[in-house]
DNA sequence: GCTTGACTTAAACTAAGGTTTAAGTCGTAT
DNA sequence: ATACGACTTAAACCTTAGTTTAAGTCAAGC
């Protein structure tokens, strides 16, 4: 398999290296293997791991509840009801987010149009 | 003219009132009215100036570009093209965060549907 | 006359999500 | 041999965006 080395791994994920040890220290990705001189060494599916955790993470889910669902993960089939559950709550609260900043953006575009007319009024 | 009290204001545009103090006494908005007691009276400029503030906030811009932005508007029009090149950069950032979230989502649905096929199935 | 809602300042406090520093130790590549 | 990239712990520090507290004052309504 392939491995990377958490400064391959951090510009993959395009976080910093102390991101990803300080992810490593809440548990939101656990089990990295070292090599011999004790360097983590991140496998493709840690790696997938932490895409999904990226995938909380820019949609604004706490690191703490990150935490919880990861736990669940690792805890294995038993907990996938209550994994479904977190991640259907969380698609509405990311949806109603979006909506609200579309909504915001409305706005803001209006904004723009007006001191477009009036640059341009400016100008004849 | 119609006029808002703290309460009303706050209740209107969904924040607590100790944030619109806090806004005040940050510069996001300025020159509030008082009646004879000192109790802040909210106007229907003031109110759709914070309409626009909120707009800024709901999008994530930083409390102290908006105080820069609401300042350039007290400043009047000589500012105009500095608050449309502004708006303009926040419509591309919005934008672009909302295309991450999307994408994000995917992942997420992704799991979801995984999920629900696992749940499927053991039911079968 | 008392409760309610508002007001004041300044400072402390909170939570989230990291970043930085200190003071080193290792192993690998040039 | 020396620089590079990684490693350690623990604590201190940082920013953002408020919230809370203290210790009052003030005016209005019941």
């Amino acid at each position: 398999m392939n491995y990377y080395s958490i400064g391959e791994a951090a510009a993959q994920l395009n976080v910093p290296e102390s991101t990803l040890r300080f992810y490593e220290k809440k548990g939101l990705v656990t089990l990295i293997e070292r090599d011999e001189a004790g360097r983590r060494l991140y496998s493709e599916h840690q790696m997938a791991l932490l895409r999904t955790v990226m995938c909380l993470k820019n949609t604004n889910m706490p690191i703490s509840d990150i935490q919880q669902y990861i736990n669940w993960i690792v805890e294995g089939d038993s907990t996938i009801e209550k994994r479904l559950d977190m991640m259907l709550k969380h698609k509405q609260a990311v949806l109603d987010e979006i909506a609200l900043m579309h909504h915001s953006l409305d706005g803001i575009e209006e904004k723009i149009t007006r001191y477009t007319n009036k640059i341009q009024e400016a100008l004849t």
